[in-house]
DNA sequence: ATGTTAGTTTAGAATTATTACAAATTACCC
DNA sequence: GGGTAATTTGTAATAATTCTAAACTAACAT
């Protein structure tokens, strides 16, 4: 029976201290898979937490990154989103509703000709146009 | 008997005008595979060609990438490199020493959740240690 | 409970990368 | 060679991210 950790829970865990802008950050997160970038996380809790600064957001997006309690992701055009799911998945950017979805694929890298090589992270995205826009006719 | 083209007949042959900014940054992307920045574009022509503006550089790599001339990468932190190689490869950025190497794998998107979308580009980034860096211990 | 302290947050300034703009220039077709 | 639309240039503007120093606070020890 297996129960997801809350915000509170996974932070504490990781040795991180609880403050309020790492739980709101977080837990917004966690409840919003829309991989969202750090203006964007601003914006959707700003009304509940007026308090919390850009700047933090961009802190505690680090840092959680850095704990590997989040995924940082580029997109093609170079925006940088955040994924509170961390085992690896690649991501498809539309290029007309510029929704982002996710892509249940693994990677394989051959790295032949990297023999020796340490992989830290890996990163795959496509582009183009999601099958609603296609049918709506926005692909081109 | 392949003969590889030069700068001036590829971009005759896509249909584009040819000026000097466009001659010089493209034969530089043919003639240096270290996947530059524009910036380092910008630098790398600037003794030879004074005359040739940043704004240039920006304005021919991203004409160029349209035309499918070049392909741009964007790098785990953001950072926009070119490549003259426009055939599918994935690329390995070495946290390291910051050399970025090609990586001659094909991608497996598995995007059945995505039937009917129309993928216009893919982009496979892994980034950690290059085979010389973890010898030399710049691994952690 | 209270004090201490190191880690964190804040607001704003600074930096950096990229885009926008308008005037000057230039490649290409005739 | 002349006309014209595309291109380039230099600079200004914008946008995203990082930096900084002062204020604050969570966690621990008392």
């Amino acid at each position: 029976m297996s129960y997801t950790e809350d915000a509170q829970t996974r932070l504490r865990r990781a040795g991180l201290r609880l403050t309020t802008p790492r739980i709101v950050i977080y837990e917004y997160l966690l409840s919003h898979r829309t991989h969202p970038t750090c203006d964007q996380i601003y914006n959707g809790i700003r009304e509940s937490n007026p308090g919390i600064s850009l700047a933090s957001v961009y802190n505690v997006t680090e840092k959680l990154a850095d704990e590997k309690l989040l995924i940082k992701i580029v997109a093609p055009d170079g925006e940088r989103h955040y994924d509170s799911i961390t085992e690896f998945h690649g991501h498809f950017f539309c290029l007309a509703c510029k929704k982002i979805f996710d892509l249940n694929c693994t990677p394989d890298l051959k790295m032949e000709e990297l023999k020796g090589a340490k992989t830290t992270d890996i990163l795959l995205s496509a582009r183009g146009y999601c099958p609603e826009c296609v049918r709506k006719g926005h692909a081109d």
